[in-house]
DNA sequence: CGCTCATGCAGAAACGTGCCTTCGCAAGGC
DNA sequence: GCCTTGCGAAGGCACGTTTCTGCATGAGCG
């Protein structure tokens, strides 16, 4: 009756196929999802008359009968209220990069979602599993999820008890503390730092293990701190840095724009890299190859990172989970370049634990 | 029945909130999306006991009964096998970051799929419609995608006659144009191009309006092609391009790192940047404030890009869409720094297209 | 008083799959 | 000749929601 009404106004649908071929509905599903016991006439034979009308079956429909999409959430933080770090850093872009690639690799798609909580965006969205970059301590968003039996990869040490599926992550300390001896071992006297005044992990661990490097060698902490998701804030406290009556003869800079801020700063300072002031900062960018000089830049290999979360999070969705959460962490990568060599160059890539290299 | 066994084991449903309010599933349903005539006493006593059960309406069914998803599909493009070009180049990250913002302020999520026609991931999503970057002329994503009446809003003018429902593009001609008069106001004489091998739109009508303006000038062409997604390859080409015997005192790079590449090339042939040679690249990095000396860009302003994209998308779903493609042209900015001009500044940003400034 | 009409809510039909169950039928063992 | 076995395929329910239709009830009105 409104069946036949609905020839070309509507798709065809699994029934349509059925009807063309003579075959039921259930042969239909068996022969093109490669199930059931049928002879490989009658499955060429459904999928001929599938393609010749053009059958394409419902996501929809699919998903709701078995209860998964094909779908992974990916968090993007955001800073105030509508901008999304996803360019900010080159780490983010290259992390999701990855993570799509990954998520493609095994079938599934990713959906990009922000961290806050935007209820009616995230529930209007059936999500197989999510990964969240750096959740806070009781996020909301992850307790809902989990609370829904959904997976959680979470890219970032989880701060406190937050029960996440799995977590991937640097030893940010260990770099930073490797970094740091890197600049020693190249004659630093006083190593400073440029820093973020926002409150994630990441900065966190970075600068305390700043500190406690500072304590053990017995040097005065000089660092800056600036807002890093404002763009113009780094070059003006890079200067600052550099203005300071204890000016350091070392810098680490924690993001990715420090390495062209502190050259600027350094140039409008008489100062010459790396003769007068070593330089290294955490960056994924290409770019610091072919400054004038090479910049020293800590890679903290977001692909692996991003390649390494989806895999946990796939494997927590297709098989069921392990109790406890998986962890995993991912060495960081000291590229070494002109920036932070006061002699003639040993070696290019070292590996950031290298300690035992007096 | 087998609906009392299921108490924890599943998500609570529509059907369990009716049952612990006391009224059917309609009035669950209409009291939840404000339709219906219901009094207010009702209503929040529905959204009440629905809270206290947590209960999260099945995105899959609600897509399955409606027919939408809000759900918008992103392609990125793929330079060979594996690699995505994400963050290749800024542009992208900020296409992406802008697009994922406007459909997020809309109530809509994007997802992110290969242009390649990767048929089991795009079928296995329920999409509203889809945002393609810079389509081939008979690409058969696309096509597919207009067959089951699915919107397409493209960015980048379509070659042929595809015929999608909206396109967004940059009048990359004009632009070009207007930097080359650019650079020959500041006393260029002979100006050279950095460009690729590839086939994209960007890429060719580029090269084609750099030709003309050459012909309109009288002046030979002088370029260097490269495969653009090759990051090495970039740096290789600025060398040869200052090698030639025909050596250009201006130089125009197409992609985005061809500016330090550029850089880097004129620190070893010993030219000093801008009194031997102008430089202007196409780029939306910030990196080119701080370089020494500063770059002169040219944005394709890809924030705004992505948002009209998504506006136009979303206006397509929500309201029947008109019979012609929509067409939005979104002007570039040439942003003018010390690389390009030989004389003290006049201007920090100027239009593309001011002829007029003798 | 009977008729209309607005109000407040319930029943049930889809939406398009996947899969569990059943069922016919031909061949073979007793 | 009857029961078992296995193959090939059909019937029909369930997934969880939206929404169309329709039934009561009480008030307004001629």
């Amino acid at each position: 009756m409104s069946r036949s009404t609905g020839r070309r106004l509507t798709r065809a649908g699994i029934r349509d196929v059925a009807a063309a071929a003579g075959v039921s509905i259930t042969t239909v599903s068996d022969a093109l999802n490669g199930k059931g016991r049928l002879p490989d006439a009658t499955r060429r034979h459904v999928r001929e008359v599938a393609d010749r009308l053009g059958y394409r079956p419902s996501a929809a429909a699919r998903t709701l009968r078995t209860g998964k999409s094909g779908l992974i959430g990916l968090t993007v933080t955001t800073y105030g209220d509508e901008p999304f770090t996803f360019t900010e850093f080159a780490y983010f872009a290259e992390m999701a990069r990855a993570a799509t690639s990954a998520a493609l690799a095994r079938g599934y798609a990713l959906v990009i979602l922000p961290a806050t909580s935007r209820h009616d965006v995230w529930s209007n969205v059936a999500l197989d599993g999510t990964v969240v970059i750096d959740p806070s301590d009781h996020d909301p968003v992850v307790t809902e999820l989990l609370r829904q039996g959904i997976p959680v990869v979470s890219d970032g040490r989880p701060a406190g008890t937050l029960p996440v599926t799995a977590w991937v992550d640097n030893d940010h300390e260990a770099a930073v503390l490797g970094l740091l001896d890197h600049l020693a071992d190249s004659g630093a006297r006083r190593v400073g730092l440029l820093t973020g005044t926002t409150t994630d992990t990441y900065t966190r661990l970075s600068t305390t293990a700043y500190l406690h490097w500072c304590d053990r060698v017995g040097q005065d902490p000089v660092y800056e701190e600036y807002p890093a998701h404002d763009p113009c804030a780094g070059a003006v406290a890079a200067d600052r840095l550099l203005a300071r009556p204890d000016r350091p003869d070392a810098v680490y800079g924690l993001f990715d724009p420090n390495g062209t801020d502190l050259l600027a700063a350094a140039r409008r300072h008489g100062l010459r890299v790396p003769d007068d002031l070593l330089l290294v900062c955490c960056s994924e960018s290409a770019i610091y190859r072919t400054t004038e000089p090479p910049v020293t830049t800590l890679s903290l290999k977001p692909r692996r990172i991003g390649t390494a979360a989806v895999q946990l999070l796939i494997d927590a969705i297709e098989g069921p989970g392990a109790e406890h959460p998986v962890e995993r962490v991912i060495p960081t990568e000291l590229i070494v370049r002109t920036s932070s060599q006061r002699r003639p160059p040993r070696t290019t890539v070292s590996a950031p634990r290298s300690r035992a290299g007096g």
